[in-house]
RNA sequence: GCUGAGGUGGCGGAGUGGACAAUCGCAGCAGUCUGUAAAACUGCCGGCCGACAGGCCUACCCAAGUUCGAAUCUUGGCCUCAGCA
């Protein structure tokens, strides 16, 4: 839906990503591509963007590595005390921007990663965004025209209370054309509809403003695997995880906090039954693992759909290099 | 060994003479997607044919019956669990 801008993608802000589903080996690739290119990494990651969930959510943060203090972003009223870790001497940014009892949106993940971008473009360096949130990376992309308008949170808690077809109603009440706009699947889905009837009461009451976006000449690179190798590699992770202490991560963050918006992790769940006694160890981690295994597809469902993605299957030797070299012609051709 | 309960699709678990290829949940498969996305939602989910409508085959532990008709009733067998011994 986005109108081709009237700057060509070439003297815009340059940007690589990394995307792929989980366990693909992104943030390897993209810390090589870092030293390659000269470039530090941003996460696309919804669940890394919090703190407290090291373990459970993967950061690949080296023992040892500490927080290093960077900047603040005011977002709505909210500061946002932004810090980056070292992997290999590659800075990340947006590890553990927030605590866990709050509620990230793309909106607010959009926000801080175009200032980071920004802040690393300016220092002369790359930006590599690496993430498997497909709809965080999106957001940066191509950013959606909707994006900044503010969710109703007192509606949308009156609203959870309604029938599906109470929503439509609703809906179809203040814009039947967008009703319309959506799919037998997004009208049965109560989520998409409240953020519907959000959206357009909104545009009623704001005619004709749309927020600024800034667009980025993007290298899209995909990592993927088939899907065996995925699940073996997977199963791993989760066994080292487990050892890593995530039982421990688990207890912790249910210590501290009461609601968890940021814990919806996988992991959890398993890891409860078992502290409850409900599931044996090896129980508990298999279910993780085809938690983990089923994210994975879905991810890959999203990704299949964006054209712009180039993909490298990571199971070939040398994907490496021939990543680089494309990139090296991105980078150096323009 | 006696008594009681029961054996249903990958698992859990309904159904208790026809409307049953068998409710539902989980798992599985395929998707949707623009401020919750590690979320939420949709479709499929015995086999074969078909775009659909639909058709055919094989199915509710095994066997033999009763019946126009059985996952459901009867008899026998095998197995499991609980209680007694």
């Amino acid at each position: 839906m986005q109108k081709a801008s009237a700057t060509p993608d070439h003297h815009l802000p340059r940007v690589i990503i990394v995307c792929g589903p989980t366990a693909s080996g992104k943030t390897n690739l993209a810390v090589s591509l870092a030293k390659r290119f000269n470039g530090e990494l941003v996460s696309a990651d919804s669940r890394q963007i919090y703190k407290c969930t090291d373990i459970l959510s993967g950061k690949d943060i080296p023992s040892g590595a500490g927080a290093i203090p960077r900047k603040s972003v005011q977002y709505r009223d909210e500061e946002y005390a932004l810090v980056t870790y070292d992997i290999d001497t590659v800075p990340v940014w947006l590890y553990d921007v927030m605590t866990p009892d709050r509620q990230c949106s793309i909106s607010l993940y959009q926000s801080l990663a175009q200032t980071v971008i920004g802040d690393i473009a300016s220092r002369g360096k790359l930006p590599i965004i690496v993430g498997g949130a497909g709809l965080y990376i999106n957001a940066i992309v191509r950013t959606p025209e909707t994006i900044n308008i503010p969710p109703n949170l007192i509606a949308r808690d009156y609203r959870n209370t309604l029938t599906v077809e109470a929503l439509q109603d609703d809906l179809a009440a203040i814009s039947p054309d967008r009703l319309a706009m959506m799919n037998a699947s997004d009208r049965q889905n109560p989520r998409r509809l409240i953020r519907a009837i959000e959206i357009a009461q909104w545009q009623a009451e704001h005619k004709g403003e749309a927020p600024e976006t800034r667009r980025f000449d993007c290298f899209w690179v995909g990592i993927r695997r088939p899907i065996d190798a995925l699940s073996v590699r997977i199963r791993t992770r989760v066994k080292e995880r487990w050892d890593a202490g995530a039982v421990g991560e688990v207890k912790r963050l249910k210590v501290l906090y009461h609601a968890l918006p940021g814990a919806h992790l996988l992991g959890f769940v398993p890891i409860m039954k078992y502290i409850d006694g409900e599931v044996s160890e090896a129980e508990a981690k298999d279910l993780w693992t085809k938690d983990e295994i089923a994210y994975a597809k879905r991810q890959m469902v999203w990704f299949r759909r964006q054209k712009d993605i180039r993909w490298y299957d990571a199971e070939e030797k040398g994907i490496e290099r021939q990543v680089e070299k494309d990139v090296r012609q991105w980078y150096t051709n323009r």
